[in-house]
DNA sequence: CCAAAAGTGTTTTCGATACACCCATGT
DNA sequence: ACATGGGTGTATCGAAAACACTTTTGG
């Protein structure tokens, strides 16, 4: 009986949002190598966590790695621990090529954060990483696909919860045409966007700014900046 | 480098909700033993997980261990993987008798689960169950008051995302009192009862019972039911 | 001029809150 | 009789939705 307790690996794994110009959510992916298999496969970026290390810290850890920014906002959602989550032969083969050992199960811990699309990827360890439209996502090893799956839900929750980590995703400078554009892929419902625009741009928190859009086809919109630390102060939620 | 990934035990711990008659929540603490020790010292119910064991399984298993029942609402809701949050010598002693291993780090995943605390505890593995008013837990081992605290936070999330599971603390037949009383201990602001009363008896899945009180000091209140698969078809959130 | 979107003002509707009032029961 | 809480109806207020209208820009 006792001699049957998991005595395991734990990862974490991470799914970066970003929200491109086409107004469709994206999600970072990187590349892993098999030498028996040609193509090279997309996963998610993620690591084994080390023995001193916290899973916050390892998604941190993991995030820097993977665009070279220090500190990104993150949120665990869920811990995957299906026993048969890493039992795929060639998810066998790369565990043991990425991390030198035998590796029959593993447990691993799933991270949420988010990324200005528009913001310089730098990373230190991974040669290819990519943005991909989240309804583009191909076939990942492991429960890649479920995890992408379930973040999608996690991140409406996230928003729901603190509306302003929604600005995390924008450009500083953003018009509220964008913030609408987002707030709707992100909650697939339709919401009038003169009502959407007269409530956004009476918080206070949501400053206008002097710039406006240059070569537009129509009148130009304002660019808006948030202030985090109104926001804190208020207690103006987008729905109540 | 690749020597200092943590291979590691998992173990789930439960904090198992009920509501009292006194309005109070109450949170299930079992006890362990330790030889040097002269006090037992109350803990979560926990255990490792198994090899062939996903984390939820394990969580049923010792929700089942813990009352008998063996089907109970849970809600997977934090990992918890300080790396110190196992280094206190006396969790280190406890661990090397509860599972005949000297472990030196533990990761835990935490779970939510309710219990109408009239049902009868019996259970298969601990002695020593009892409800604990959730503003008398003592101080208990590892970061167990830590998962407490964030477990409150939780429990409060998870009745808004779904309105339903609240009925898993009550009786069957309850009163709209009690259903307010239960609501104002989770949600921690006032709310007019009258008002109250009338939104929720307009549910169409909050069903009136023949049964009424009997021997209270002033009208009796009517019993009502909750309809589970009426529940589903409406879409009559407590608060929009 | 027209098309397209920005931005503002007005009206309507709906739900939350407040509150008045009657009902039922034990002391 | 009266205290206590159950249960219902009504008035009011505010936020959200619907919509009309003006503004700005490129084609």
């Amino acid at each position: 009986m006792s001699s049957s307790f998991i005595h395991t690996y734990v990862s974490v794994d991470c799914v970066v949002f970003g929200f491109d110009r086409e107004n469709q959510l994206n999600i970072l992916l990187v590349q892993r190598h098999l030498s028996n298999v040609p193509e090279r496969q997309k996963r998610l970026p993620g690591s084994l966590i080390l023995s001193d290390e916290g899973v916050d810290d390892a998604a941190q850890r993991v995030l820097h790695e993977l665009t070279g920014i220090k500190k990104m906002v993150l949120k665990q959602f869920k811990c995957f621990a299906d026993p048969k989550r890493a039992s795929n032969e060639l998810d066998i083969q790369w565990m043991e090529k990425e991390y030198k050992r035998d590796i029959d199960r593993i447990i691993t811990v799933a991270y949420l954060s988010l990324c200005k699309i528009d913001h310089k990827i730098n990373s230190t360890k991974y040669d290819t990483v990519d943005w991909c439209p989240i309804d583009k996502v191909p076939s990942l090893p492991f429960d890649h696909n479920k995890i992408i799956n379930e973040s999608l839900i996690e991140i409406r929750k996230w928003i729901e919860s603190d509306f302003s980590i929604i600005f995390e995703l924008l450009p500083k400078k953003f018009t509220i045409r964008q913030l609408y554009q987002l707030y709707i892929a992100l909650n697939e419902k339709y919401i009038d966007i003169k009502n959407f625009h007269k409530k956004v741009s009476s918080f206070n928190y949501i400053i206008p700014s002097e710039e406006i859009e240059v070569n537009v086809a129509h009148r130009a919109a304002r660019y808006y900046k948030f202030d985090a630390k109104l926001y804190k102060k208020s207690n103006n939620k987008l729905i109540k």
